[in-house]
DNA sequence: CTTGTGGCA
């Protein structure tokens, strides 16, 4: 503890804190910046006048270390030393330092702009660049402008962009702690590989036969991947000469993982064995697996970026950038000195590699953001100037505010209205916050928020089909099937069947869908439930009776209430087959998804509109998790899209462009061509909705049937 | 006719 390099530096840290508002450091990995920053400010007294905060990018992390200092300072957790993450609030009138995810940090800037109760804030992690992690340095620029007597901001960075940080926060100090890692040998290739599977199995194999004992961490892109290497690794090393190497095992590392096969990491091999791990870049930052002492870079990584043109996301495969190779490296000089296997050549780490990895705020959508921002009431602001350390493109600020305005979170002058207040209070995507308060309207909020917290669950919920399974696939067990209406109604069936049953958790078993996940829809529910209560000042019927529901089996209030909500994911089907033309955004052919409960006609043809959550581009353009609505719901937004003008919205000049002039005659465009559709299919329609209606009920009430 | 890098309120 004692010998932790940073300690050495503590009176120099603590004169340059004193003489600067906001200070760098860089403190390499060993370095105990985690830990110690908090404890050297404790000690000179900056927690007499307020708490010490250190946010963490990852609950894990906020925990573990906030854990780790309340033993170095013998001190009950939650006292003197507490930590705040979702759903846990481990701290008390007593707590001096706190850890917290930057999350919550936001959250509580939203009730106290000043953040009143800190004297000192640190942003730990900062390289890592989270979306939230650069609103927050954004706003603690504000900040120590309007408390610079009483407020210190320490940012903790990697060296290559301390200076930038530097720069943004008016060339502020920074001061370099070294850090405790062994040194760590480079090998390059001479070329890059045709196949990185093959390369990395190579590689591995001759470190197992050539290299002395310790781990090997190989770093893939995707599950398939590290499945397909963790296959042919066993193989290879099964048919390896008894007696010619030691023993080892293979053990694949990512997120998807359930927790019980994720923590086999942590068991240390059993003598004279080596073990390899085959990861994503979980275990770049997230996971530290001990004994690692060779460490294979492919250079690439799975990223997941968006088109604010278009709205559709895109997980692709991208060159990693120098401080994720340098990070990757560091893994293997952790416990000894070790050696990275890059398969590239330097000169791609030179010439090709980007500095630093593009920040998230560069490849999201940022409409819950810049509602977040909008909240904040930062009347001097013009949220496309807001001080960003790398801004967003106006694409990405206009496509957020276009949102926005469609679902009535600002009003045409761009600024934030009473829904979007409301709205932003909710820890939710905005198109589901403004569902939960049209549900409310409707009288069906106790739905909206079961589907909020499903869709808020962060990995799909339901059985994925296992590829090597045989090819005819069974009927789902027991699953509800959506009524035919979509993929929210099947995901709201699914909650309230569960909770009908009391959360029985062999069922969940019985049916495949995530144990992990499902108890964390039930707290998000919960929270959200509590939140929205506490808004409303009053008694919100947030747990409906089920004899209530049965009578609406339609759905249709939930349906109208989400049409509202997603009113910037419209989909309308083409007339002759099944693709769908996108509305609001540049218009597009997707499909819906396969793995979807939306069901077709009689004629074999899907509703002629559907809400999506989500666009993502995969082998195709696909709309994933939609519902049926009405074609007569879709008017009233397409009167709005048509009136639509992105300039006013960002606060600059009311004058319409041609581009946006011609925009606005297409969209009036479709607005007919919708209101045709309705005439010629309306009746249809309605005939087979009741059919549907009736349908659904038919098989709902066989299928409870049968389970008794 | 088929997706899931990693995180967070």
């Amino acid at each position: 503890m004692v010998s932790l390099p940073i300690l050495q530096f503590e009176e120099k840290i603590v004169q340059t804190v004193q003489d600067n508002p906001v200070v760098v450091i860089i403190g390499e990995t060993g370095s105990g910046k985690s830990t110690q920053l908090s404890q050297i400010f404790h000690r000179h007294g900056y927690s007499k006048s307020g708490v010490i905060a250190v946010t963490q990018p990852r609950r894990v992390a906020a925990v573990s270390v906030a854990r780790r200092v309340a033993q170095e300072l013998n001190v009950n957790l939650g006292e003197e030393v507490g930590y705040a993450i979702r759903f846990e609030d481990r701290t008390s009138p007593k707590t001096k330092i706190k850890y917290l995810t930057d999350g919550v940090l936001l959250r509580e800037s939203l009730s106290n702009p000043e953040l009143s109760d800190y004297s000192m804030i640190i942003l730990d992690e900062a390289h890592e660049r989270s979306l939230n992690t650069d609103i927050l340095l954004g706003l603690m620029k504000r900040l120590v402008k309007l408390r610079p007597s009483n407020l210190r901001v320490l940012i903790t960075s990697a060296t290559l962009d301390g200076n930038k940080v530097s720069d943004f926060f008016m060339n502020c100090p920074v001061l370099t702690v070294p850090g405790k890692l062994y040194p760590v040998e480079i090998l390059y290739s001479n070329e890059r590989p045709t196949s990185y599977i093959e390369s990395s199995l190579r590689t591995a194999i001759d470190i197992h036969v050539h290299e002395p004992e310790g781990d090997v961490l190989i770093f893939m892109t995707g599950q398939d991947d590290i499945e397909k290497l963790v296959d042919k690794l066993r193989d290879k090393v099964q048919s390896l000469e008894e007696g010619s190497c030691m023993d080892a095992i293979v053990l694949p590392l990512h997120g998807s993982l359930p927790p019980e096969m994720q923590v086999r990491v942590f068991t240390p091999p059993p003598q004279n064995c080596r073990r390899f791990i085959v990861a994503t870049n979980i275990a770049e930052t997230s996971l530290t697996v001990d004994g690692v002492v060779y460490v294979i870079d492919s250079g690439y990584v799975k990223q997941r970026q968006y088109n604010p043109t278009s709205g559709m996301y895109s997980l692709d495969v991208v060159q990693i950038s120098k401080v994720q190779a340098d990070q990757r490296a560091g893994r293997a000089g952790r416990t000894r000195p070790g050696k990275c296997y890059r398969l590239y050549p330097s000169k791609v780490y030179q010439d090709e590699l980007l500095d630093v990895t593009i920040p998230e705020i560069q490849r999201s959508s940022l409409a819950g953001s810049v509602l977040y921002l909008k909240s904040l009431d930062l009347s001097d602001i013009d949220i496309l100037k807001f001080d960003f350390l790398d801004p967003p493109s106006s694409d990405t600020l206009e496509d957020a505010l276009k949102q926005l305005h469609l679902i009535d979170a600002i009003d045409t002058s761009g600024s934030i209205t009473n829904v979007g207040k409301i709205m932003a209070e909710l820890p939710l995507e905005p198109a589901l916050s403004r569902t939960l308060l049209e549900a409310n309207e409707y009288g069906c909020l106790s739905q909206a928020l079961t589907i909020a917290a499903m869709l808020s669950a962060e990995t799909s919920l339901l059985p994925g089909r296992s590829k090597h399974s045989e090819k005819k696939r069974k009927p789902p067990p027991d699953l509800p099937d959506g009524s035919g209406l979509g993929d929210h109604i099947q995901l709201l069936q699914i909650y309230e069947y569960w909770h009908q049953i009391d959360y029985h958790i062999g069922w969940l078993k019985d049916n495949d869908l995530q144990v992990r996940g499902m108890l964390f829809v039930r707290d998000v529910r919960k929270q959200l439930s509590q939140i929205i209560q506490k808004i409303a000042k009053g008694n919100l019927d947030v747990q409906e009776a089920e004899s209530e529901r049965e009578r609406r089996r339609d759905y249709k209030n939930l349906r109208k209430a989400l049409c509202a909500g997603y009113a910037s994911q419209l989909a309308e089907r083409m007339t002759l087959h099944n693709g769908y033309r996108t509305i609001g955004f540049k218009s597009q052919l997707v499909q819906v998804h396969p793995s979807s409960m939306l069901r077709t006609d009689d004629d074999g043809m899907f509703p002629d509109f559907v809400v999506y959550h989500e666009l993502i581009s995969t082998s195709r353009p696909y709309m994933r998790n939609v519902c049926a609505i009405k074609v007569s719901w879709v008017i009233p937004i397409m009167k709005k899209l048509e009136n639509l003008n992105v300039n006013r919205l960002s606060g600059g000049s009311d004058q319409v462009t041609d581009g946006e002039q011609r925009k606005s005659s297409s969209l009036l465009q479709q607005k007919n061509l919708a209101i045709e559709q309705d005439d010629r299919e309306s009746k249809i329609q309605a005939a087979r909705e009741r059919f549907l209606a009736r349908k659904a009920e038919r098989e709902q009430s066989l299928g409870r049937k049968a389970k008794k």
